[in-house]
DNA sequence: GCAGGCGCCTACCAACCGGTAGATACGTGC
DNA sequence: GCACGTATCTACCGGTTGGTAGGCGCCTGC
């Protein structure tokens, strides 16, 4: 069929259908047959389900990871402007795939095993980014307070904005272009206000 | 055993089992073992699986909306003050049990009958809520912005503060009575930062 | 030209799922 | 005492789950 190789596939149909509905809510079937293999050709390249759903919380934990990085080093010095265009350069993927923010944010519900394994893998970002708002808070660039808890603030932010779409269908919103951007645009503000010193 | 019904023991450990795993990683064995009754017990009082999340769903938006009420009819005018005093309000029973966030928070998987059952429930609350934010943003007292948005993104940041408990974790908190205090607190200002005019 | 590995398959299995059928214990009114 | 409603139980059913055992075709190296 694709080109491209079985094993990406299945990564890919996991990542979309675990983050839509949940892991335990998710068969091998399922996934299986959105890839278009039988449910044992899954277990050929990943040994069992809790292996798959680490490969799979890996790579979108990774894909997150090098957006971020590619926006931080793009931008400017300003911290206020720098987590504007990380909020910029997450949304497009983020709105592009709904379900990369909701398998990360399922983290919670999986067994410890999963949870620990994704952590040391986001734990040096973590701690660089705090003492990165430490250091503008310190020198005035940022509104003071806890640099863990208000950065934990923000990911919740935005990460429930991109994932619970009933959400933002419940106070009206419509998800075409304009709608997009206007989004984007009061995200930033909101997040803007919030961190300005 | 307990004094108090079945009926209201299924619901509490319905409630606490969703909100912690999902309503489709719960069997009704599991929730059944909680109580102390068999699996037909529960289907006694809940003709199936779906009428029970109905139920449960129903009665914790009830108990959120029931909260907001109180602290919204014991605040002052101001509107930065009135949305302080629900975040307090809101906070205690959050924390005491996160899970009640948790399950409203898992709406957008289940089937569609679910979540219209819930959306009409609260439509009147929601469009309360915004045409509020509406006036006070028209006379100066708040941030300009889209006020269905507005009201999106701190819903988001509450729930998602209340519900990632994993997400705390990575960032060092920890859940003593001093954190908690800090947690509030740093919450009521970050809100209060990203609402001012 | 054939041995061997690779990718995927069919055919199963035990465990578990939500749900049904029917029996039992316990009041309560007549 | 006995019929009736309530609340719970045991026993079971069809379907689905994650996972195993083993075979089939195809390419490649020798």
């Amino acid at each position: 069929m694709g080109s491209t190789p079985t094993r990406e596939r299945i990564l890919d149909a996991a990542l979309d259908l675990f983050g839509a509905r949940g892991v335990d809510a998710v068969s091998l079937d399922d996934i299986a047959s959105v890839v278009g293999v039988r449910k044992q050709s899954l277990l050929y390249w990943f040994a069992s389900k809790a292996e798959l759903v680490n490969a799979v919380l890996d790579r979108a934990a990774f894909e997150l990871v090098a957006v971020m990085d590619a926006a931080i080093r793009a931008s400017g010095p300003d911290p206020l402007d720098r987590i504007d265009s990380i909020v910029c350069a997450v949304f497009r993927p983020v709105v592009r795939r709904p379900t990369l923010l909701g398998l990360i944010r399922e983290v919670g519900r999986l067994d410890p095993h999963h949870v620990r394994h994704l952590a040391e893998r986001l734990a040096p970002h973590i701690t660089d980014a705090r003492s990165y708002l430490e250091q503008q808070m310190a020198c005035g660039s940022l509104r003071m307070g806890d640099p863990g808890l208000i950065a934990a603030m923000v990911y919740a932010t935005v990460t429930g904005i991109g994932t619970d779409r009933q959400l933002l269908d419940t106070v009206g919103w419509v998800p075409d272009a304009a709608g997009l951007r206007q989004l984007r645009d009061q995200l930033r503000a909101f997040l803007r206000a919030a961190l300005a010193p």
